[in-house]
DNA sequence: TGACTATATGGTCAAACAACCATATAATAT
DNA sequence: ATATTATATGGTTGTTTGACCATATAGTCA
């Protein structure tokens, strides 16, 4: 990506801060706050959009971020990530961080994404374990063997789905109890896949 | 604060999503969705902010929730958490979606908390593993056998930490390896309690 | 010298916008 | 019966807004 002049950083971090806390400025609310013309700032905003750091949404107050620069910083609501902490210095040092994370680009958030309780300790050996949580991502199709919710008998269950032998295989992962496969006929009305998987989380 | 009627609750819905992508709607684009007039919005939109639930900012496309709302749901970034999934309708429909999530929140999210890449097994009975993140929030106190972070020999390690009898421990939960517990002094210079751990999650 | 980038002002304009008025209907509560 | 609440339409108004024009200056690069 190019790189923004002082001016253009300036404007486009005020244009950040407010998207964060609510709605994009008006052009005429950024020049008020840099004690510009409208004008200035129609054009500042032009820069940033040719530069590829906003995108323009069309009607009033349609000023965004541009995927390219939300994935490039992390989001905007982005965690810091701590890769070796050295032993003298503060955590957070500049030194420490090795990017930014933000649940919603991790996730692959999408208008329909939703979260599932799991139940059950079938996908423990994958980590997944009773009471944590799935971020789901509904869609029509699913990779051999990626872990998918699978709506089978009015049940919704997070399991490792395969399609063998044009027949949906879903898949426990459970030592313990033994890996167990159950085979639906596809286009069986009983099973319905929902989504995959995108993460999952635990609160501890 | 005072119920909602369904109307009411469709048109909250829906500014609730737009404000989740972005900015909020004007009340003609509502008008447009819902297929009515612009100013069966503005009433709408007046018994919204006469009950509590969203805010006025005051120019156009002013619309904010509540702290109140927001408080009472989770937050605005919510992803909806379904429960059960019925058959036939949607996923997303209402009656599915038991609440919404809020990453920021339920990590209990402040200015310090970072997110850790933990190497090793040394958790993996907890649920914990290899390639996993974990979300910490320093802290200066612990509680008796939370999982924290812990800086041990210059290594940031994620363990339970137990105090016994004025000794910090560090315990593994890793049945496989065994439970091995490590004592070390309490003001020992080489031990340094670094956070708790708020939660862990996994891409996938 | 000339082209281009970046910043800036002042002015104009059509579209979008929230607010408000008058009016209507149906349900509920007093 | 009457008042209130909730929902709805159509129309008006004054403001906000993004876009655009003309113009200017200062710096960089060919």
């Amino acid at each position: 990506m190019e790189p923004l002049t002082e001016k253009q950083q300036k404007v486009l971090r005020f244009i950040e801060g407010r998207l964060r806390n609510g709605s994009p400025p008006s052009q005429r609310e950024i020049a008020k706050h840099f004690g510009l013309a409208q004008n200035a700032v129609y054009q500042l905003v032009g820069y940033l959009r040719k530069k590829g750091y906003l995108v323009d949404s069309g009607g009033h107050r349609g000023l965004r971020l541009s995927k390219e620069y939300l994935s490039k910083k992390g989001g905007p609501a982005g965690i810091p990530v701590v890769g070796r902490v050295a032993a003298g210095e503060p955590i957070l040092a500049e030194e420490n961080i090795e990017g930014y994370m933000n649940f919603e680009e991790l996730f692959g958030r999408s208008k329909d994404t939703f979260i599932l309780k799991v139940i059950g300790d079938s996908m423990v050996d994958e980590g997944i374990m009773d009471g944590d949580f799935v971020v789901v991502k509904p869609t029509a199709t699913i990779e051999n063997g990626q872990i998918g919710v699978a709506l089978l008998d009015d049940e919704a269950t997070v399991k490792r789905i395969y399609i063998h032998r044009g027949r949906i295989a879903l898949k426990s992962a459970n030592k313990a109890a033994g890996y167990k496969t159950r085979y639906v006929k596809r286009g069986d009305k009983t099973v319905r896949i929902i989504g995959k998987v995108m993460g999952c989380f635990k609160l501890l």
